[in-house]
DNA sequence: TGCATTTGCCTAAAGGTATTAGCAAGCACC
DNA sequence: GGTGCTTGCTAATACCTTTAGGCAAATGCA
C-alpha cells in the first residue's frame, strides 16, 4: 500500500484543475481518486465529504481572484483602477472558468465571513473612493458593480454573446466606460 | 396498475414547483418520481431524460418570464418601461427562485433560439428605442442590461447583500435610476 | 534500534440517482 | 370482443457518496 501523500491542499487543488478542465459541477470525490490512482474512500481521511471538497475550491478561487484584482488595481485610481479591476475579474474567469464558477458556490456565513470574499468588497469600495459617494449610495454602487461584473461574465460563459457579430469585448469595454461615466455623474451631481 | 395519467407537461410542472421549493439543483427524477408516487422508470414513457426535464423547466420558465416583462412593459417607455422591465424580472426571480435558476439553465443552441430567450432580447431592444442608440452601442446596452438584472437578482438570491442594513430594494431602485441616467447621457452625449 | 501509536489507504457495504430492457395491464378503436 | 399502442412495472447496470473496520507504512519516543 504505497502511500500517495494525499492532503486536503493537494486535493483542493486538483479539484480545482479538474473544475477547470470539465466544470465545477463535474468536480466529484470519484474523478479525484481516479486522478490520483486511489481508491475514493481513501480521501475521506482528508476531506469530510464532497461538500467541503467543493467549498475549499470556492475558497481557493475567492483568494486567487482576490489576489489577481489586488495586483491589477494596485497603483491605480478612478478609472484606471475601475478597467483594472474589471479586466482582472474578467481574465481569471476566462482562464479558470471552473474555478470561477466555484468562487460563486454558496458558503454559509462564517465560511464566507472568513474568506477573501470581503477583501473583494473591501477592494470594490477603495476603488469607489475616486468617486467619493455617500452612503448609501456607495453601498449601492458596490453592488451594482458586482452585479455588473458578475452578470456580463456569466452570462458570456453561459454563450449568452455568441449570437451577434458585435464582440463581447467591445460590449465588455462599452459596459466599463459607462460605468465610470455613471459614477462620475453620481459624485458631480448627486441624486 | 392504476394509470396516474402523467405527461411531459404535467412533470415539467411538477417539477417547476418542486424547483421553487428545494433548488433547481435538487430537481430530480427520483424525487419527481415519488411526488406522483410512482416508480422512477416509468417517467422515461414521457421523458428521455433528466436533462430533458430540466431543459422543459427552463423553456417554462423563459415563457413565464418573458410573459411577464412583456405584461409590466407593455403601454410604456423610457424610465417607466425599464423600472418596469426591472421590476418584473426581479419579482419573478423572488417568487420563483427555483424557476428563475431553471431560465439560466444552459440550454443547446437550436433549443436556444426557439425558446422566450429571443423574445426577451426583443423586448430589451424595444425598451432601448427611447433611448435612442446606434448600433453597435445598442447591442452593448442590451448586454449591459442583461447582465446588470441578472448579476443583481442571483448576487442577491446567493445572499449577497444580506451582510449590511442598506435594504437590497433601494440598491435596485438605485441601479435602475443609475441605468435611466447612463443611458439618457449616451443619447444626448454619444461616445 | 526497537516498539507503540498514529496515519493513510484499502475492502466491504449500504443508499441515492440515472438509464435501459423487457413485460403486462389499461385504453381506444375497429 | 379482439388488436395494438400506451403507460407504468420489475429487474439490472452503472455511477457517486458515505460509513465502518482492517492492515501496513510512517512517525515518535525510549
Amino acid at each position: 500500500m504505497a502511500r500517495v501523500g494525499l492532503s486536503a491542499e493537494r486535493l483542493t487543488l486538483a479539484g480545482a484543475e479538474l473544475a477547470d478542465e470539465v466544470g465545477f459541477e463535474q468536480v466529484t470525490l470519484s474523478a479525484l481518486a481516479r486522478r490520483f490512482d486511489v481508491k475514493v474512500a481513501s480521501l475521506y481521511s482528508h476531506l469530510k465529504s464532497s461538500h467541503e471538497l467543493k467549498t475549499r475550491i470556492a475558497l481557493l478561487a475567492l483568494e486567487e481572484l482576490a489576489d489577481r484584482v489586488a495586483d491589477a488595481v494596485a497603483g491605480r485610481a478612478g478609472r484606471d483602477a475601475l478597467a483594472a479591476f474589471a479586466d482582472a475579474y474578467r481574465a481569471y474567469a476566462h482562464e479558470h472558468p471552473g474555478r470561477y464558477d466555484a468562487a460563486r458556490f454558496r458558503l454559509d456565513r462564517e465560511t464566507a465571513a472568513a474568506s477573501a470574499g470581503v477583501r473583494h468588497a473591501q477592494m470594490t469600495r477603495a476603488l469607489l473612493r475616486a468617486y467619493d459617494l455617500d452612503e448609501p449610495d456607495q453601498t449601492h454602487a458596490v453592488r451594482m458593480l458586482g452585479s455588473v461584473f458578475h452578470g456580463f461574465v456569466s452570462l458570456e460563459a453561459a454563450g449568452g454573446f455568441s449570437h451577434t457579430l458585435v464582440a463581447a469585448d467591445a460590449s465588455w469595454a462599452w459596459t466599463v466606460d459607462a460605468l465610470d461615466a455613471m459614477l462620475r455623474a453620481r459624485r458631480d451631481d448627486p441624486h
